[in-house]
DNA sequence: CGAGGGCGAGTAACCGTTTACCCACGACCA
DNA sequence: TGGTCGTGGGTAAACGGTTACTCGCCCTCG
């Protein structure tokens, strides 16, 4: 149904070979007959079918983007940065959600997937999960967020540094009794996290801090997970002054605790998230930001260019964050 | 480097054209055969080559997802809906990007897209685009998320009603001066923006309200328009006591300028939205809600029901919204 | 008991590109 | 002037499945 590099070659005089090298810019092809086999090819309307040259190069001209979910907002930003870095590329993205892991399919997806792309990205999986080994075991090309070690290009972004950062800042505004809220309990969670404890850990320890385990709580990640917490932290008998939530989205939802509560961010009780959400600007929530886009783009180019050029080395980047204070860190609740 | 066909055939002691059948599941391969071939195509770890199967069958085997932008809220809790109807099928989901329509592509890339999929999911693309001629010119099962008449399967919100909806609440709260905060110029307006502009003239003719056009300002979608369009409105010398925002994140920007300017939504002026995004309900700001998920769901299940079985006709779903009263629409500052 | 029919399975052509291999031709050197 | 080398370009064999066509066999019906 459609055209094809026979077509081209028969209404250009020359050999399908010919055609081909033509389209991809052999130098041993004669100029004035590139010239005339591109002139054809567009006159006609070629457009070459990806299926057959993936079928004789091994190649398949896209790379698989893996993530266990889909509506985090951090998701959307690395997204974009992965997608602008593919717009020069000629890969194409295919999306993969693993979502939950809970029914096991026949084939794993990985091995379906694997024979459509050239690579993967793989976004913030947590370490010890099977699907993540079952890609590694694939030996493709993988650029993964979160870093595992050195078995794979990774971006990382300085979780220990980051997290510390923020104590750091409440400290500096008089806090002493601060109320964490983190995502999962440790034995789901990946790595990130638990640099994200070890550089609240340091930063107390260099401020001198006992950290209150009553005041360390959970919220999963998700607003009204945060919502709860914040609850716990309010209830107590003796409440933080200050509250470091390890992500905006989990911040966003001790807002609206606060809220329920008659409580304002930044006048009663301070509030800092991490991640740094265009909408924490809105919310006026201090948090710690993180280069979304451009752990996309770098994950992307990572992948691209072991792609173009495989050397088998595992690059590992780590990008630094930026501590954004607005009015929900004011001090004015430190006593 | 894979095993292929052929392998699971020798080992089998059958033929390709078997094993082929066998794993499609044709009723004319004896069960005890089939068995045998599945049981050997397990053992051998075997996985199709999609590039092959596309190549014979002319079949893609994926979809692709175009979308102009993939940093705004709505989007992923669209692609979220596509996600979980997808997983069922064994269709895959590339994702394209169009972004700024500036550089013209050397050969447009639907082109090349197009031969890697068997149908299109569109989100919004401006109605007049020249990328969306071009698409619906391929001729191949497009489902799109904003209609543009009948000439294609479409998912589209009853945006006229739910800006009518907006309108209704605010003047049944008592308000009768409103300000309006609408995306972009007609000029490159869709379709579905056109729409909420009549729901709100219908509604404000139902109530026997003039709109003061000045009071009907630009936010281009993004909270920075929104706040920078709230700053317009309260500039005037008569502010509206109640506004109207056509995105949630355009009211989000609306609402960090009026906290800017000491004024509190729901007490000073009223502020509703238009999309329902969870963060909305942590900023308590009413807002009409759109069923993202339900919409990306519906696109999805229509193209996949159109690939599998095609009949060609076209079909439009129209989804409801649903007003949620929150804090920031009280009525209290209607006089 | 022979012919016809149906069913299961094999043969091989084909899908559209790529590329290893080979060839023809002109130039250059001896 | 003949041999050699280099270069541009054609021939054809893959790549891995799918499927139209064909065939043999057994069952059944006349």
């Amino acid at each position: 149904m459609g055209v094809t590099v026979k077509d081209v070659a028969r209404v250009a005089g020359v050999s399908t070979a010919t055609v081909s090298r033509a389209l991809r810019g052999f130098e041993s092809v004669d100029p004035a007959v590139r010239a005339h086999v591109l002139d054809v090819a567009q006159r006609l309307d070629y457009v070459g079918s990806p299926a057959a040259a993936a079928l004789t190069t091994g190649k398949a001209g896209s790379v698989g983007l893996i993530t266990p979910f889909v509506d985090r907002l951090g998701f959307q930003r690395m997204l974009a940065g992965i997608e602008s870095e593919m717009r020069g590329s000629s890969m194409d993205l295919l999306l993969h959600c693993t979502g939950d892991p809970s029914e096991p399919h026949p084939v794993p997806p990985h091995k379906r997937l694997a024979r459509r792309v050239d690579g993967f990205i793989v976004l913030s999986i947590s370490a010890d999960s099977r699907d993540l080994e079952q890609i590694l075991r694939l030996g493709m090309p993988v650029s993964m967020f979160g870093s595992r070690g050195a078995d794979t290009s990774s971006v990382r972004v300085d979780d220990r540094a980051g997290a510390s950062r923020a104590i750091d800042h409440l400290v500096d505004l008089g806090h002493r009794r601060l109320g964490i809220i983190y995502g999962r309990e440790a034995v789901d969670a990946g790595v990130l996290e638990h640099e994200m404890h070890v550089g609240v850990r340091d930063a107390a320890e260099r401020a001198r801090l006992t950290l209150d385990q009553d005041l360390i709580v959970a919220g999963d990640y998700t607003t009204s997970g945060g919502a709860l917490a914040m609850e716990q932290l309010l209830a107590g008998d003796d409440p933080p002054t200050a509250v470091f939530a390890f992500s905006d989205e989990m911040a966003y939802g001790a807002m609206r605790t606060m809220r329920e509560h008659g409580l304002v961010p930044g006048r009663d009780v301070d509030l800092i998230g991490y991640d740094g959400h265009p909408m924490s600007d809105v919310l006026d929530l201090s948090t710690i930001e993180l280069p979304f886009e451009e752990i996309g783009s770098t994950l992307a180019r990572n992948l691209l260019d072991e792609l173009q050029a495989p050397t088998g080395a595992h690059r590992v980047v780590t990008l630094p964050t930026r501590l954004a204070v607005r009015g929900s860190t004011t001090g004015a609740s430190a006593r």
